[in-house]
DNA sequence: GCAAGGTC
């Protein structure tokens, strides 16, 4: 056709570019032929855009054409140290399996003019087609590239869409880029970090095998994982209360009628005795209020995707992740709509009748359809709407009839019946009741009981899964009197409050803005597949030891990385880039260097998740990669395989080496001076070493092993340029020699008084201390004196702070070689004298630094309000003995600890 | 082997 011209059309899921094809050519004319994807499906039809004659091709993608990754360099575990993940060089690619979708894009993009994207109009969406202009434009730069905006797959929508094609929005996509770039670099940098530093630490019992645990963590999934632990603390600390309460009862001719306390309960036994001593004394009671009102029970809103697995997880017990596999299969087969929605309003220009008819049939609900489309039963009303909106997909509804299909499980029966039963309840009257409040005194006390009458079942008919219960009572009239039939002092006990059922937690991430409608259910099965969370037969949830520990952990460090809050910072400003009140990179830059920040001070605090894990886990005697050491932080690339990194290794008697991570093929290594306690990677690069970067490593080491003269505390390099280090190591020796010459780990303190009570202590892998209680975490003050012992001829040395007899050493250094001293072996002191200052007393301690201790727990601890793991109530409840004995006995009405109630010159005020 | 987001 002369002057016509084509039209490459690209939808985010072949089942829309069926639609959209089905609507725009009416089926007349439709063609389809297959693409490079089995998938996706390639229409053809004629079409006029404004008058221009279109030849219009309509394929689509499968949601995300492209992935985000790090540079291959980067990609790998040991190959650089976590915290350059927040600036190392990504990557935005098409993996494997999407080579044939941007093949067939290729193809038919080189073939056409116009590039029309059809993606879901939301942010995502709007990245998406980002992707596909991407692929097409590499292969075709004179494209003219369009956008349709649609809201709905009703004809009308989409032919004004066509007609009235806009620019893609740039901001919107830059939003997604955004986000995807913070996932990413968060998740990888935590992930790694806490993975490599716990599993081979600690016995985690809860996998099989732990060697290939995955210690992820997410900004979705880790607050995730809060909102279980922190209920289970709430149940943990709960501390039953006994309370008190007065009940009456009226029994006539008509029935009976409960009456209830209208103080509810009182927590003082001697308050509640007052008051129902003062009751029995005078029982008549008066009705002072009858109350008639009608009461209705709205239907449910229009079904959403959270909604619908809510409600499949209250009524069949079936988890998030098992319902969307069950409507994902019936929207597949055509029974429903679209399964991941956030809306719950129909469009004005829903044909909700004709959804209603094609249910007529139905053996169970056909009758309840029927009666909703005849106008005189006036069952029909329009459905409410829920407020929410995602201008992409209607709420979820039946879209073809069916009374069960051949190959249908219970539970795609159970489900498509819900969708069906949803609907058409969201169109039907609310249920009408008739409800009657009287409220009577006794004794200046009141009471009061309620009764309901069903006055019309309407939308309950259908909807099966409410009920809304009826109850009688008696009639009775203002100022009627009566005695109770009965009137008792009842006790009860507080309980805490229920463990996270499936249904709670979709709430809190939906409240929180913890993932969407589709990725929730993912996040929850996350928890599962991580071992950090269990669900019971009742669908509740509750955190594994691993999951307590790891949020405890962090909770330690005092950072809320396992709250909500950071993810709605992050939404908030994503939000801000997609309506362009910032740019992408001003968002990423301070976003990725706050985390930034972050994540090395989590690193530097590292020893509150050692600590949380050792409250639930044994210590791990694993050896990794064969080498007896436990792989550590990078501190560069291997300067001889090339390949794999140089990472700091730490074996089970202490000793300290920067060896190869591609052990055993690769064996290089650099061997640390045994005299080191403690050893960390920091994020300062050598400024002499090549190739570089190296990164220093902060030594501690123990006083007592090294010569005078040289700092306890040492940045530290292994690229060659660091004297201080090589003399250490000529002078004290290796760790592996000083193993190989069969020396117990010199952390052995003689002083420690061990213990079999006590696990192994965190800071000095010491037994019969916890790590609270380890000396080598606090500074002491120390005297300078030493006691001199002569034992069999032989002199002795005592440490003039713990008593304990000094050890003869050679010093190795250029200025002292060859001189003795003694020095004190536990690790807590750092006493030294030398041989020949024996005699006039010269002995020195050197202070320890006190740099790395970690910040006091109570100050964050009580600064942040947590429920806390300690155990609360509230301050203004009195406790009561188990006997029932009184703790309190001021007036409970003016608080006043001179009277009680009976007498208060304030009742009745 | 890491995230979360699309979707088949």
């Amino acid at each position: 056709m002369s002057g016509t011209i084509k039209v490459l059309n690209v939808a985010e899921k072949p089942s829309v570019a069926k639609s959209v094809s089905g609507l725009l050519s009416r089926n007349q004319g439709l063609r389809v032929r297959e693409g490079r994807s089995r998938y996706n499906k390639i229409f053809e039809f004629n079409y006029s855009i404004r008058g221009q004659p279109c030849q219009m091709l309509f394929t689509s993608v499968t949601g995300h054409l492209m992935e985000l990754e790090f540079e291959d360099r980067f990609r790998k575990w040991h190959s650089c140290d976590p915290g350059d993940l927040y600036h190392a060089p990504v990557r935005k690619f098409v993996p494997e399996d999407k080579l044939d979708i941007k093949r067939t894009l290729e193809e038919e993009a080189r073939r056409c003019q116009w590039l029309v994207l059809w993606l879901d109009c939301d942010r995502e969406g709007e990245n998406i087609a980002f992707e596909v202009i991407e692929v097409c434009r590499a292969v075709k730069r004179n494209l003219t590239i369009r956008r349709a905006r649609f809201s709905a797959l009703i004809e009308r929508e989409i032919h004004h869409a066509t007609q009235n094609l806009v620019d893609p929005n740039q901001w919107f996509s830059d939003a997604v880029d955004a986000r995807q770039e913070i996932d990413l670099r968060i998740g990888a940098s935590f992930t790694r970090f806490q993975t490599m530093l716990l599993r081979d630490k600690f016995v985690i019992d809860s996998a099989t095998d732990d060697r290939n645990l995955v210690l992820s963590y997410g900004p979705c999934q880790f607050p995730t994982l809060g909102f279980v632990v922190e209920r289970y603390w709430e149940v943990q600390s709960h501390e039953p209360e006994e309370f008190w309460t007065i009940n009456c009862s009226h029994k006539s001719d008509e029935g009976v009628a409960t009456f209830n306390w209208m103080r509810g309960h009182l927590f003082d036994y001697t308050c509640a005795v007052i008051v129902y001593e003062m009751c029995v004394q005078e029982p008549n009671a008066t009705v002072t209020k009858v109350q008639h009102q009608e009461k209705l029970k709205y239907p449910p809103y229009p079904l959403s995707t959270i909604e619908l697995e809510k409600r499949a997880s209250r009524y069949f017990r079936m988890s998030s992740e098992h319902t969307m596999k069950v409507a994902e299969d019936l929207y597949q087969a055509g029974f429903i709509s679209y399964p991941r929605t956030e809306t719950d309003s129909f469009s004005s220009r829903t044909d909700l009748h004709a959804i209603v008819q094609e249910q007529q049939e139905h053996p169970e609900w056909g009758s309840y359809a029927q009666r909703l489309l005849d106008p005189e039963t006036g069952l029909w009303r329009n459905p409410g709407s829920g407020g929410h909106d995602d201008k992409a997909h209607p709420p979820i509804h039946p879209t073809k009839f069916s009374a069960g299909e051949h190959g249908w499980s219970q539970d795609h029966r159970k489900l498509y019946e819900l969708v069906v039963r949803h609907f058409l309840a969201c169109v039907s009257q609310p249920a009408v009741g008739a409800e009657t409040i009287v409220e009577i005194d006794i004794a200046g006390e009141l009471f009061s009981a309620s009764g309901r009458m069903i006055l019309e079942r309407n939308y309950l008919d259908v909807y099966r899964y409410e009920s809304w219960g009826a109850s009688m009572i008696p009639t009775y009239t203002v100022g009627q009197q009566f005695t109770p039939t009965s009137l008792t002092l009842d006790t009860g006990v507080t309980r805490p409050p229920p463990l996270l059922s499936e249904a709670d937690l979709l709430s809190c991430m939906d409240k929180a803005g913890i993932g969407t409608d589709a990725t929730m259910h993912d996040h929850i099965k996350k928890l599962l597949d991580r071992f950090y969370a269990t669900k019971d037969s009742n669908t509740r949830f509750s955190p594994t030891n691993l999951g307590e520990a790891l949020v405890m952990g962090y909770d330690d460090m005092g950072y809320e990385l396992w709250k909500p809050n950071l993810r709605s910072m992050m939404e908030f400003d994503m939000k801000q880039v997609s309506v362009g009140n910032k740019s992408k990179d001003e968002v990423l830059a301070t976003c990725l260097q706050q985390m930034k920040a972050c994540f090395l001070d989590a690193r530097l605090n590292k020893v509150k998740l050692l600590e949380a894990m050792a409250v639930f886990f044994e210590r791990s005697n694993r050896a990794v990669g064969g080498d007896n050491y436990t792989a550590g932080e990078v501190v560069r690339q291997c300067n001889l395989c090339q390949e794999s990194s140089m990472v700091l290794k730490k074996n089970r008697e202490g000793n300290f080496m920067v060896g190869c991570s591609g052990f055993p093929q690769c064996r290089n290594a650099i061997w640390l001076p045994g005299s080191i306690l403690e050893a960390a990677v920091t994020s300062n690069i050598c400024t002499s070493c090549n190739p570089g970067p190296v990164n220093l490593i902060q030594f501690k080491f123990r006083q007592i092993e090294i010569p005078p003269g040289f700092n306890a505390n040492h940045l530290g390099c292994i690229g060659g340029c660091d004297d201080t280090l090589r003399q250490l190591i000529e002078i004290c020796g290796t760790g592996s020699r000083m193993s190989a010459r069969g020396r117990g780990p010199t952390t052995t303190s003689s002083n420690v008084p061990r213990s079999s009570n006590h696990g192994v202590c965190i800071h000095c892998q010491q037994t019969g201390h916890s790590s609270n209680d380890c000396p080598s975490q606090f500074s002491r003050s120390r005297n300078s004196r030493s006691r001199v012992n002569s034992q069999n001829g032989e002199p002795s040395v005592s440490c003039s702070t713990c008593d304990t007899p000094c050890v003869l050493r050679t010093a190795n250094t250029e200025n002292n070689r060859g001189r003795k001293f003694y020095s004190c072996p536990s690790q807590e002191c750092n006493f030294f004298i030398w041989e020949d200052d024996l005699n006039n007393g010269n002995g020195r301690s050197i202070p320890r630094s006190t740099a790395n201790r970690s910040a006091s727990n109570s100050s964050r601890r009580g600064g942040r309000g947590r429920v806390g793991r300690n155990g609360s109530r509230a301050a203004d409840t009195t406790f009561v003995s188990a006997t029932g004995d009184p703790v309190s006995n001021r007036c409970y009405v003016c608080g006043d600890p001179s009277h009680f109630a009976n007498v208060c010159p304030n009742r009745g005020m």
